[in-house]
DNA sequence: AAGACGGGGAC
DNA sequence: GTCCCAGTCTT
């Protein structure tokens, strides 16, 4: 039964599976663990663009232990979630330490890496090491939903799916099987329009019967997000941009203009040894993130003093005023850049 | 068990 | 507008 599956499977894959540039029959380990990492919660579409110039810089665990916060934070521009390239960097680092600087190929030291979970042991060892670790995922989670007709939310359906990822795995390629559960997921059993008519398994497909296969796994209902006016104070003296370092949290761990609770920019900014005065407010734009949205007014400070401005409770980052570019901040602060370099330039 | 954590593309 | 994505970590 389930050899039948597994070849339904692995013949279609063969015909219909997806080129990727990480994809290879004879993948390198760390190329397969860095593109894990990237696709966690982000779509492929939006990492192929920009993964041979991502490996070009980080070709091996060494050379991605070595990258600085800012060169880090360029490497993942844009991409969202940056704690994942927090993770990835640690993990690499751990892979310097303690295996070598190699990718381990057991499941216990994979799983014990930064930012390496369930599914990304499993997706490591199936398709980087060919071995039979069952990791799921959101896509082989609604496969395995749908192809069984469990009515369920997509937590519910790990356990069991991890069981019957496992089964296929017995009968054949557990990489090739990875692969084609992951590529059958995202192209034919999609979350909104499943393509029945184009499926390996619909012979086999308990929802393919039902009259919308859609109902499995089910939706969870979203609370309202919270809605925030703030502004975003960009401080300079004309040689320098002062920001605050976000220790955690929302956009955390990085460089980040004042994030002020106030729907407008107050006229003086003021600190323990001196103050900031509004020079310009900029055009203000919405920003939404998955469960927060934001209403942003940017504005540019001046700063008149000697000494960088000193926050009790923060830490004050300088930078060069020409680098501010290279910071590789989030789009949710990027967006004011062209604004704010124009006014600060034609402020001189 | 539930919430935090980005950004973009599809509908 | 809503939903979701090759999930993990924290509380």
């Amino acid at each position: 039964m389930d050899g039948v599956l597994s070849d339904a499977l692995l013949s279609w894959y063969r015909q219909y599976g997806r080129e990727l540039p990480w994809r290879s029959d004879t993948p390198d380990p760390w190329i397969v663990l860095v593109s894990e990492f990237l696709l966690q919660q982000t779509r492929v579409e939006t990492i192929a663009p920009r993964f041979d110039d991502i490996i070009r810089t980080i070709p091996d665990p060494a050379s991605c232990a070595r990258l600085e916060d800012s060169e880090l934070d360029r490497l993942w521009q844009g991409l969202g979630y940056y704690r994942r390239a927090r993770n990835l960097r640690a993990a690499a680092r751990q892979i310097c330490e303690r295996h070598d600087g190699r990718v381990p190929d057991q499941a216990d030291a994979l799983a014990a890496l930064t930012g390496i979970g369930p599914y990304t042991t499993g997706a490591i060892m199936a398709i980087a090491f060919n071995q039979p670790v069952p990791g799921v995922d959101g896509n082989i989670a609604r496969v395995w939903a749908r192809t069984s007709g469990t009515r369920c939310r997509p937590s519910e359906a790990a356990t069991p799916a991890r069981q019957w990822l496992a089964n296929l795995f017995e009968t054949g390629e557990p990489r090739q099987i990875m692969q084609a559960v992951m590529d059958l997921g995202a192209t034919i059993c999609t979350p909104r329009a499943p393509r029945c008519d184009a499926c390996p398994l619909a012979s086999d497909c308990v929802a393919r019967q039902w009259p919308d296969p859609t109902e499995t796994p089910i939706r969870q209902q979203r609370k309202p997000t919270p809605h925030d006016a703030i502004v975003h104070a960009w401080i300079t003296d004309g040689r320098n941009w002062f920001l605050e370092y976000r220790p955690r949290g929302l956009l955390g761990e990085r460089p980040a203009p004042f994030c002020l609770t106030t729907p407008t920019p107050p006229d003086t900014l003021r600190f323990g040894h001196g103050h900031a005065r509004l020079h310009a407010t900029g055009p203000a734009f919405r920003h939404v993130f998955t469960h927060r949205r934001w209403s942003v007014t940017p504005a540019l400070y001046h700063w008149k003093g000697h000494t960088p401005p000193q926050s009790g409770s923060t830490t004050v980052v300088t930078i060069d005023f020409e680098q501010l570019n290279d910071l590789g901040l989030p789009r949710a602060f990027s967006r004011a850049l062209p604004w704010l370099l124009k006014e600060a330039v034609a402020r001189d």
